[in-house]
DNA sequence: TTAGACGTTCAGGATATACTTTACAAAATA
DNA sequence: TATTTTGTAAAGTATATCCTGAACGTCTAA
């Protein structure tokens, strides 16, 4: 399916392989990296037989890591007709790989934080009404108090930061290179 | 070292514990984020021996662990008269913990990143001089090439967006919740 | 209705990661 | 200087993660 000159193929190779080297910057598995530079750089919407050949693995991975790339939004499965597999294809934007990236996961901890610290307050409170408390504990409760009700105005920022980046008003305040795409570099 | 009213104790154990417990946010083992949290929560500056006792973990993990965060710069060793051991105190705001820890890893990946593409592109380049090229291998060098430039665009952007953060603009777009600290909530 | 193709799930094995123990080096104390 | 204490490095072990192959369910085409 995909044949291509030895030589670019190499160094073609050699880019999506340190594409996909960062290892701490996206909390993804090298596979999952491996598998979003190899659908950008081959462009063609692919099959999961594909990835699996063009990776050298096997197709319950391939699956598996559709699966996650498609939960975050990077990867979407498209429609063509007269194919019966299943094709994916990937998001092309690097911007907008960037924020659905991290809005995915900043807002997948808010929710369950959120409620898991209001759980704690009203614990916190309703120990505070107890009679038998010594003045010592009496202040760290309303120390941890505080550090929760900190923690809720932190996560309500979050949202905000997320709201920012998946409106793109972030490109207001950090513009996008618009590079001349013309120009012999 | 720190005796404190059973059923606070319960309390503030499954405080840190949630906490702790978003797995996927930050790119941070269990043992990272729960060492954050008892330092946040227990407030003074700590020993490794301290760390060690409350999470009931070895020294040696403890020192690990610290390193990165120092590293991340989440945590650093504070000096105190007359005290042998080393101690080490947490960022206690939560914005700058957000700030200093995406900041981190961004910035970590822009330089090696910026490197490989450069060399990339140099390497395209030298293989569309030769002469025997076929046009199909022409159009994909083409191709390539623009998706490297775009990659470098889109780092320079990452830049931007550290920029944002790091110099604390982004609270003028994304305010800081200020949360009425004497109000009985 | 059947046969084959496709995607997914599950149990097992392999690999990588994190933790502990032991040992060592550096610094402080006596 | 000798001794103790503290932090780190190294090696081995344990644990969690990821990958594979086989089995299953579903859908299409005949």
């Amino acid at each position: 399916m995909f044949r291509l000159n030895e030589k670019f193929k190499e160094i073609r190779e050699r880019i999506i392989e340190q594409n996909s080297e960062s290892q701490t910057l996206y909390s993804m598995h090298h596979t999952l990296k491996r598998l979003m530079s190899i659908m950008y750089y081959y462009e063609k919407p692919m099959t999961l037989d594909d990835m699996a050949s063009l990776l050298g693995m096997s197709k319950a991975s391939m699956s598996n890591a559709v699966r996650e790339l498609i939960e975050i939004g990077l990867v979407k499965k498209v429609w063509k007709k007269g194919e019966r597999k299943d094709i994916y294809q990937v998001e092309e934007d690097n911007y907008e790989s960037f924020i659905k990236f991290f809005c995915y996961h900043w807002r997948k901890q808010i929710t369950p934080k959120t409620s898991s610290m209001r759980k704690s307050i009203r614990e916190l409170k309703e120990l505070a009404e107890e009679d038998n408390l010594d003045e010592e504990t009496k202040a760290l409760i309303e120390k941890d108090l505080e550090k929760l009700y900190d923690g809720l105005d932190y996560l309500s920022w979050v949202s905000g930061v997320i709201e920012l980046f998946e409106t793109h008003e972030i490109f207001d305040y950090v513009p996008k290179k618009s590079r001349d795409k013309m120009s012999n570099r």
